[in-house]
DNA sequence: CCAATAGTCAACCATTTGGATGAATATAAT
DNA sequence: ATTATATTCATCCAAATGGTTGACTATTGG
């Protein structure tokens, strides 16, 4: 609860996502669950050590998780991280909304002086 | 409403967004309403060109609204477009939940076997 | 034991990115 | 008319990014 946002955190995970393979990769994990980098690289039209790297910045982002058993690494997706930058949308729009609101003010205390 | 994500879009906001320095004007912006490209660099210890480049980047995400008055250009916030990334992190993780279910059922539909 | 499989690491390359600086353009002020 | 202001455009540079390939390590199967 009331995690503190982190700023580079933020730019690591919205860099992470920026990227359409990386995406991808996400999407995979949470329709299928736990998958092998073999199988996940399978979906790519790239070599298998791209989407590795592509594995290790989601990973580095906290976008991810792995399990390593034996040679096979089983990387599955990690939600949580994307409510950091949820929360930080959510601080914009709340400070838009918190000016709109000043401004509405401002206008009605203009019309009431009018009134006068 | 249902508006289409187009995948490069998506990518345009995110990386646009994945700067610590975009993300700073875009807050800036929220909180002070329109302002010139010259208040916005005054911010910003870097030269007035190189935030005139960011703010070109936010605009060609359709982050930011331009609005020229003779020499001076005044730029907005444009919230609505981080409604596509929510969008996104919304549709990833109702497929998360979706996938739980069907887990869910496995184990019930198991169970009932398990009780014969 | 040996070969195959699963992955990462390292080096390399082209492209993009974030910055600087200098010049150009357009408007406003004196 | 000239000067000052507001801003973009063009060029340049170093660093980061996304990809490739080849070598290396670790585990597993025959």
């Amino acid at each position: 609860m009331g995690e503190y946002v982190n700023d580079d955190d933020l730019s690591r995970i919205l860099k992470a996502v920026g990227d359409t393979t990386r995406r991808h990769i996400l999407t995979l994990l949470v329709q299928e669950g736990a998958m092998r980098v073999t199988a996940l690289a399978a979906h790519f039209d790239m070599s298998l050590n791209a989407v590795s790297k592509h594995i290790k910045v989601l990973e580095e982002a906290g976008l991810v998780a792995r399990k390593t058993l034996g040679r096979e690494h089983f990387i599955a997706a990690e939600l949580g991280r994307l409510s950091l930058t949820e929360s930080w949308f959510g601080k914009l729009k709340s400070i838009w909304e918190l000016r709109l609101a000043a401004l509405d003010n401002l206008l009605v205390s203009k019309d009431e002086q009018n009134a006068e």
